[in-house]
DNA sequence: AATGAATGAGAGTTCATTCAT
DNA sequence: TATGAATGAACTCTCATTCAT
């Protein structure tokens, strides 16, 4: 089943993102209590479902008091949101560097479902969370699509004008990849890792290089 | 937010499927009053989601008492199962057509992701609730899209085997397939439809071709 | 378990008694009808007693329709009465013969337990119907012990005449006598049949007829 | 109708019996009110039979909102059955002084039966709880009545032992003088106080007495 | 800052009874 | 007479949130 914790610094409210989500704490002991309420929030929305889970679960996870959660959220929501956006940027983190070190873009595509598909391995909580958020904040889950998608159609457009791939390459092609991604990572990451991971991923660039390809029709 | 009704033909409650989740009425007054419920439950579920959907909300829609919803229906539960096995085979029926009717596999693709946009348009509501049963009924998720993709599986491997497609077709592709078309249905059908649903389908089954077509490389 | 049926004469609904009960049914297709609810109260009650006992629960074992039941019943309550009533009496019909045959007033009294211990092995439902009246109508209970606490009374009072026992012997007497019988009822009738029902009629007149002899001081 | 209020040590829930019935309260604040529950709950079983009780009755007697009964029980049945418990420990500890003081084996069950006929006098409602849990929770009250019914066989015993009784005393002379008090208890008791508790007691126990003498026969 | 008791709106579900056929 | 659909009041239980300490 993966992991159950959630390293601190996944869920670590950082400055700004945390504006209106989390309660600043003013002192030391505050923020130790508030980052162990979203490690509990993490695992208990992962195991539960956002609707089965309750503050008292969290709570009881984080070994604080019941109206301690309310010194450090404002709502149930409040938390659930805060998750979505910090989990939705450590996918991002995470992949990134794969990305960056690609040998051209759709190689890049390639090392980003490999890194992805390792991740949600290892992080199946997380992906149920960005999952839920249609419907728990769809907001959040909007954006964090959106954002996605954009990235991936700036990075094929620049392959574009590198020549690598073919000139009409656009947000049609974005948003197909990443669902792919979605969803390969829904099979081959959450439901069954019966194959490995950089199989799947090598399958999948192979298939999008030739479709992407500059050279033919 | 689209067609608030459903066909009936959608979610009629037909011998063998509906065994164990709806109770069979026994006049005909009484199967009137089923799929009365049966498309109450469909709009209320769209619109409000499986949580904040009430039992309340879907017999005031259907214009029935409280109590009659629990003479056909055993709970809240089973009226979504019910609901998302009859919608799965409802978008099933409705793209079937035009993948026979399509000239080759991939045109198949072309045409299976055009109906299907077509179709979330139409029916925004059947799109949250498969979606939502991930979280609600796990195990109705999961024959959905087990089924739809090996379906997929089946269609590419048989057009490889008419020399059409490449000979290493498989469950990966048939997986990346179907997430390809459910992002491109959730972007361009349910979120908004600023692009011709055919145009969409066109972009990516060109990609696709290329990417399975049995010739480079 | 004992028998689960209860033969027909056992409920049957005989003229006065059922006065204002059962509604008298016209035809003798009614009167079978009739008879077949009640006959199924009775195991309905019996197996899962007044509360969680459900019309439907009785018109199913009858194999009649729901609204069959309020054609010869005015209501729950109205059954459970009725089958009280008859119940009663139909334990006062079962050991009356034993306790008229019996040499003296202390051997009824044996008889009477022996036949009544006898009884409940047979009809635990019985039992059960019987004491739970004592929260569902508390008239019927009330009626029932009191008249059998007066019988008892009846016989000891002629027994002392015809100087068989003290001259003292009353209500208190009776209802102790009752008393005994009940839980001796309950524990060798209905929990465990580990010991003869002779047997323990056979130590309890004993100690009676010691007790009330008119002998010794 | 009796004595409404329960004395506090009644329902008091102590270390161990309590176990599993009641939640522990953390604060003095907590046990105040948990008791007030219980004292009401008390009164709303006695005065409507477990299954017209509501907890809503309880509340509004206890004078705390509806959700506080869920921070100190887990269900009806729970507070129910911890009622029970601890009332059927609440008779004996009422009886037991008086059967040690008595002078000898039969006027200790003479004693006892005075004090039980006292009790139930002042606690109609508790008579009533004890005899409803044969439907409630047939464990509780097989346990209560066996419970009794040991302890009445220990003490003939004993006496048989000290020569004022007949060798042959038993488990059926205990439940014969259980069934005696019970139903003297409620004729006598909760029906009509008719008759002074210590007259009923002591034409018992004359029976007894003799019944159970060691000399004749 | 931390605790945990208190609150009460709200939900799903049951089922005796009535009604239309 | 028989059927079974329809009704809706009533109940238990949950839990996010607030409050007092």
């Amino acid at each position: 089943m993966a992991a159950r914790r959630v390293p601190a610094a996944t869920v670590a409210i950082d400055g700004q993102a945390a504006a209106g989500e989390g309660k600043a704490p003013r002192t030391e002991r505050g923020r130790r209590t508030q980052q162990a309420i979203l490690d509990a929030a993490a695992q208990e929305f992962g195991e539960r479902g956002f609707h089965d889970a309750s503050i008292s679960g969290i709570t009881r996870r984080a070994g604080v008091a019941l109206g301690s959660f309310y010194t450090y959220f404002d709502s149930k929501d409040a938390v659930f949101r805060a998750l979505v956006t910090h989990m939705s940027s450590q996918v991002r983190d995470h992949v990134a560097p794969g990305i960056r070190a690609a040998k051209d873009g759709i190689d890049g595509e390639r090392a980003g479902l490999a890194g992805f598909l390792g991740f949600v391995r290892d992080h199946k909580e997380i992906y149920r969370i960005i999952d839920e958020s249609e419907f728990v904040d769809p907001d959040s889950f909007r954006r964090h699509y959106a954002t996605t998608a954009e990235r991936i159609r700036q990075r094929l457009t620049a392959a574009a004008e590198r020549g690598e791939l073919r000139a009409d390459v656009g947000e049609v092609h974005a948003w197909a990849i990443m669902g792919m991604n979605v969803f390969l990572g829904l099979r081959y990451g959450v439901w069954d890792a019966d194959l490995p991971a950089d199989d799947v991923a090598a399958t999948a660039a192979a298939m999008l290089r030739r479709g992407l390809a500059v050279q033919p029709d």
